[in-house]
DNA sequence: TGACTTTAGTTGTTTCAACAGGTATTGTTC
DNA sequence: GAACAATACCTGTTGAAACAACTAAAGTCA
């Protein structure tokens, strides 16, 4: 049996000089290859990755009732997340997160409400619409997921989480 | 010692429920955040990551003297790569090689010769100036990869380099 | 309290990615 | 060899990412 490696993937005559190199190609290929598949997905209901992003962001700090999934309080008191703790939060750095919100406020999808303590602070809240819509994502989305990593073990898991994590934090 | 993890990470209240959620997410923010870097270097020289991809595909298929550094053959003979095998060989799949193209050629970094052969297909060639400004890259660029990950063993990038093939190679 | 800095968000502009549709050339099949 | 399909590339259009400049509000400090 011949190894099979990104070499090979991408058609390279000639081997890495520098593992780092080929780490961070490798990186690129696998994120870029999964990613497909949830953008086809999240397209479906008219949704990017980064605005999936951002309204799983705003569910999770939703006051929403456990039993009926719906948001407890009304539009003016219980208050969403600030723009600019979204775009802290959001996996991938987005450098317009007014734009972002646009979009899924023209879709019903979140609500801003002006803060009145600090006047240029604008909070953004996930609507029962936005909930909804992410509701019909749950299955297909843990699915998916599953299935992309559906023959690696539990162990090489937690060895990818582990690896990926240090390879962004250099000064641990 | 509490384990840093990407949970604390994106600010997240509870724990992943699942492990290959968590390696997705991980996968997209490690990614994002490795790219940034280069994609700041790339401006520099006014390429993108993708345009420096293809530039490096295309180094990679051209005739160069070795010693001097310069094209062998000329603009007519030594031809390049079809389009559509640069589309293969990116490593991330972008759907729009001719203007891609496009820009490396208004840049004077590529050209273009017909195929006589097959008159539908269209070779693309690194010029001189294509070459000059990769060469230009090349230390920066290899500096950038060592300093990104000088915190990991040769043995962790191994282990990274091999979940990283696996992760996108399910049938195997 | 008035000048200065910082923070939060918006707006304007340019470039690029994504998708679909179109044209020219070649391959295939009856 | 004519009709059809496949391939290779180009073009048109739309939406979104990237970057910078701008406005408004709040904090800082002499």
């Amino acid at each position: 049996m011949t190894t099979r490696n990104l070499q090979h993937d991408i058609g390279k005559k000639k081997p890495f000089e520098h593992a780092e190199e080929e780490a961070y190609l490798n990186l690129i290929r696998t994120a870029a290859a999964l990613a497909v598949d949830f953008e086809r997905l999240f397209r479906t209901h008219d949704l990017s990755e980064a605005s999936y992003n951002a309204l799983r962001i705003l569910r999770g700090h939703a006051h929403v009732n456990p039993k009926a999934g719906t948001i407890v309080g009304s539009k003016a008191s219980g208050h969403g997340l600030p723009c600019h703790q979204i775009g802290e939060m959001m996996v991938a750095r987005v450098p317009d997160v007014t734009r972002l919100v646009d979009r899924l406020e023209e879709a019903a999808l979140v609500e801003r409400v002006r803060c009145e303590k600090d006047r240029r602070v604008v909070y953004v809240r996930i609507t029962e619409k936005g909930l909804k819509t992410l509701a019909s994502l749950d299955k297909p989305v843990i699915e998916l997921h599953k299935q992309q990593m559906s023959h690696m073990t539990a162990r090489e898991l937690g060895e990818l989480n582990r690896l990926l994590y240090k390879a962004r934090h250099p000064e641990q």
